[in-house]
DNA sequence: TATTAGACTTGATACAATCGAA
DNA sequence: TTCGATTGTATCAAGTCTAATA
């Protein structure tokens, strides 16, 4: 788990250098292509891409190579490459279909079930579980939960007193009434044998030699293959995630107060399977049953179990390279381009809703410009009590704002220091626009820290609003445009058609990087990131050094060559002058890549990558520039945007 | 209309695999 | 070939939003 730190991440007024979506920056868009027929429709497909696809239009016909698994594109150095390739080509493109029409997300589905975590393999008897200085012999359930918690003791979570409380509360329900007399006090409890053992084990696994590790990854490709795919519409799909989760203690992020509760074994009869009638139905294993087998094709999972800590149900569903997932990302991305087209006029709106005599629409019209301007989520209410506490837009209170009429040479600027997602800090101080500052001097009279800052508004109110103002409008619709609109504004500004390929890509990072700032994504810095830096530091200091030794020698050929004239020594020269080159180069290449480090210090660039960044953009961008797309994108990514290489050209505008 | 269950996306992180310098 | 650094993948928690229910 991550502290949040206290180190400001967003503490520079200067950040707002720019690519901040803000109404100034957008008023261009308006007059940008025309491009009503691109839009997304919902029942029809109607983009220019599509158009043409449609053109070259792939009747399909069930044949054995497509429901076959993209198996040998997971061999490593490929065994066989041309087959390789050749599947490649002939995966299926579902976004040269017809989408249905009538709300059901599939026609056929086909599946085998989860896959079971292994059942409890009992500690050997020379593994001591000691109790006030006592060996004790734990029953197998009371044992179980016990190397949960031992297999943690080098973490922070096991220090936390919330988590040691509500362990011992969930363990001792699983002692026997012998065991829950005798133990009862977590402080008298010595885990550190199991402890060892279990790194011991660990370190073991390591050490395994070769055949060994290949056998078990035979073995994990050997489930892949049968449990890891269905049949959903003739094509064989790849599941997301069919190992149903361990059983274990809750980790739950930030100051959550069910921590270190225990996370219950799934069985069988807790699960239900969905896939259709006429499919050869999953067997549970011997012995056991469903919960519930049934056929519902408006819904897009596999297989779903209630969780216990928050009673909330768990899915089992297909990967990111489906069809299923893609068109739903494609659809996202058209949506947010329909928001493009009207943005100035929903801008021009709130601005006017701010002086509306209603308090409860000048609340929206400032959560708004808020989640517009600062790419804040929508913040749902939460139940007391259950999450850790934590707020998005919506559900901001007075505590998390403090306003500044002046400061260091701004006016009207607002300091937001809160807790959002995944207890990440959100902190930034933030110049606006007077109007929206009078607004919350008013909204915050007379009430308390702990008071909510919209106290007329959430996001059921807020959303129902966007609703009206475009069809499929949400709050999150403003993050995705945001987020794609910086990207393309971006890489148009800093890349520069004279730059070789690194440069360029160095660009197109500090793209994504601009982005991911916007919408806070954040990552603990690298446990060896000084260490990594310092490296780098090195070398580019030997470079440097190398580089003064050559301009010497080059200096030294220089004069030699003055003195002599001769072709040997005007070829010398010509030596150094290259290895000088050469090494200011490698100089550069190293410094770049410091500058680039440093910057992603504490900057998470994967999620905006993965989930608001249209890929098309990219796409198009590296058409644009003859950058491999494999330079911006691994296998998995491409393959979770394969849509978007087959259809942007490198004219895409977002 | 308000509440809650349900479905699905988004998110950080732990761990595994791979890479590249020594 | 080894080992530490880097990159990729799996995991599962925590959001958003919709639809069902009271």
């Amino acid at each position: 788990m991550r502290e949040t730190s206290p180190a400001a991440i967003k503490s520079e007024p200067e950040e707002d250098n720019g690519f901040y979506p803000s109404p100034q920056h957008n008023k261009t868009s308006k007059r940008e292509h025309d491009d009503e027929d691109s839009e997304y429709k919902p029942k029809k497909v109607k983009t220019e891409q599509d158009k043409k696809a449609k053109k070259r239009k792939y009747e399909y016909e069930e044949d054995e190579e497509d429901i076959k698994p993209k198996k040998k594109t997971k061999d490593k150095k490929g065994t066989d490459g041309k087959k390789g390739k050749k599947e490649e080509e002939e995966k299926w493109k579902w976004w040269e279909e017809e989408r249905s029409t009538d709300g059901s997300k599939w026609r056929f589905l086909e599946h085998k079930g989860p896959v079971f975590a292994p059942p409890y393999d009992p500690l050997p008897d020379k593994i001591k579980f000691y109790y006030d200085g006592k060996q004790m012999k734990l029953s197998a359930p009371a044992e179980e939960v016990a190397t949960f918690f031992s297999k943690m003791l080098d973490h922070e979570y096991t220090t936390k007193d919330i988590f040691r409380k509500n362990f011992f509360k969930d363990w001792r329900k699983e002692m026997t009434s012998e065991e829950k007399s005798k133990i009862t006090d977590l402080n008298k409890c010595n885990f550190s044998d199991m402890n060892e053992y279990f790194k011991a084990q660990s370190e073991a696994r390591k050490q395994m030699s070769k055949e060994e590790k290949q056998k078990i990854k035979e073995e994990n490709e050997r489930i892949l293959q049968e449990y890891g795919f269905c049949i959903m519409d003739n094509h064989k799909e790849r599941i997301g995630n069919f190992r149903i989760e361990p059983p274990g203690l809750f980790r739950g992020r930030g100051d959550h107060p069910k921590m270190g509760m225990l996370k219950r074994r799934i069985r069988p009869e807790d699960i239900i399977i969905n896939c259709s009638k006429d499919s050869k139905h999953p067997k549970p294993p011997q012995g056991t049953k469903w919960k519930e087998v049934r056929h519902d094709n408006k819904v897009t999972w596999l297989a779903s179990w209630t969780e216990n800590i928050q009673g909330s149900i768990k899915y089992i569903m297909l990967n990111p390279s489906s069809r299923i997932k893609g068109e739903k990302d494609w659809q996202k991305y058209e949506t947010a381009r329909r928001l493009k087209k009207c943005v100035d006029r929903i801008r021009t709106q709130y601005r006017e809703d701010w002086k509306s005599k209603e308090m409860r629409i000048r609340q929206r019209a400032v959560a708004l410009y808020f989640i517009d301007k600062l790419a804040l989520r929508a913040g749902n209410e939460k139940e007391e009590g259950e999450t850790a506490d934590t707020v998005g837009c919506c559900s901001l209170r007075v505590e998390h704002i403090k306003l500044y009429p002046k400061i260091d040479d701004q006016e009207y600027v607002v300091e937001f220091d809160f807790l959002g997602k995944d207890s990440i800090r959100y902190y930034n101080k933030i110049p606006v626009e007077k109007r929206v500052f009078k607004n919350l001097q008013l909204f915050m009279e007379n009430k308390q820290p702990e008071d909510d800052l919209f106290d007329r508004l959430n996001t059921s109110i807020l959303n129902k609003h966007l609703q009206e103002l475009m069809d499929g409008l949400t709050a999150k619709v403003f993050r995705t445009y945001n987020a794609s609109i910086t990207l393309q504004q971006q890489l148009k500004q800093l890349t520069c058609s004279d730059e070789n390929i690194p440069a360029k890509i160095l660009s197109y990072n500090r793209a994504n990087r601009a982005v991911a700032i916007l919408c806070n994504h954040q990552r603990a810095p690298p446990k060896t990131f000084e260490k990594s830096m310092q490296n780098l530091q090195t070398k580019i200091d030997e470079k440097q050094n190398q580089l003064s030794a050559a301009r010497k020698q080059l200096k030294a050929a220089k004069a030699d060559h003055k003195a002599s004239h001769d072709d040997k020594s005007k070829k010398t020269v010509e030596v150094k002058r290259k290895a000088v080159q050469r090494i200011e180069e490698q100089l550069m290449k190293l410094q770049v890549q410091a500058t680039d480090r440093e910057e992603n210090k504490q900057i998470a660039l994967g999620t905006s990558k993965l989930n608001y960044l249209d890929p098309r953009i990219s796409v198009a961008w590296c058409k644009k520039w003859g950058i491999p797309v494999e330079k911006i994108y691994n296998k998995t990514q491409r393959e979770k945007f394969a849509w978007a290489i087959d259809m942007a050209e490198k004219d895409y505008e977002f």
